[in-house]
DNA sequence: TTGAGTATGTTATGTTATTACATAGATTGC
DNA sequence: GCAATCTATGTAATAACATAACATACTCAA
């Protein structure tokens, strides 16, 4: 398990955005959010995040093309194997879910294919209870 | 299991293209590709992609931004439960996939969740055996 | 104190997706 | 027939997401 590198001023800011945000967030959203801490550009975003992806302690949404914290504060979370999520559709909450059987299973396919995995994406939207 | 209904004509060229393609096409990639069949504008292209998406003949790669044509010509594929996708990050190639097992795991949690799920995303980027 | 590496700033541009509005064709009921 | 309605299509403009290219500054070891 790789510690996490001291966060640079940029990396830290972005984090905490994220950190103290309610659900996930576009880029462009943290950039907003961060105007009046000297950002000006997406790609300061961009670049802060794709650290804070490597460092496992951020995951990026595909399918709402948002970001948001690890649900496990000070861990990297890549040593837990996959992540899944469940997204609300309504209230945009997301629920972080790691499953051994699941990546067991999904990993065997994998390897019967021959397939060398590098990264997974686990997606489900629809309804959380609340909004159900 | 739903019926395919007739294509209009758009739809017909979209899906056309995607059959054809050696691999998931982006929207603009199709645009392109039907400039000369008279499409003007990517509305043309999104307006067929979402029925496509909707028949089921057609899916999304969310982590790619591209669509493909599904790999079970003739059918509905939503009657398959969770489709799962092996992209190769250096040739582009798809692998679709459907595990029951993993549909079954991933559902139970999510049903112990309270949530009430609409779609799913299961997509593994990598290297494919001829690419590795 | 210089050179290498990393972090940052800035502008411009590329890529993906949608909004808003207009037109055309098909179908139904009268 | 001919309105009313519904679906499909056309077009322009813009919004949303992401990266390229280049310049500057910081940091740390040789």
């Amino acid at each position: 398990m790789n510690a996490i590198p001291q966060l640079t001023k940029n990396q830290t800011l972005v984090f905490d955005v994220l950190s103290h945000a309610d659900g996930p967030l576009s880029a462009y959203t943290i950039l907003d959010r961060l105007r009046d801490r000297g950002f000006r550009a997406p790609l300061q975003v961009y670049r802060a995040l794709e650290k804070l992806l490597e460092y496992g302690v951020v995951h990026r949404l595909e399918s709402i093309n948002s970001f948001v914290a690890c649900a496990h504060p000070g861990e990297d979370c890549h040593s837990h194997g996959l992540v899944a999520f469940a997204i609300c559709d309504k209230c945009g909450q997301v629920t972080e879910f790691h499953d051994h059987e699941l990546d067991h299973r999904l990993m065997s396919w994998v390897r019967g294919q021959k397939f060398k995995p590098e990264k997974a994406t686990i997606e489900i939207r629809g309804r959380c209870a609340a909004c159900a």
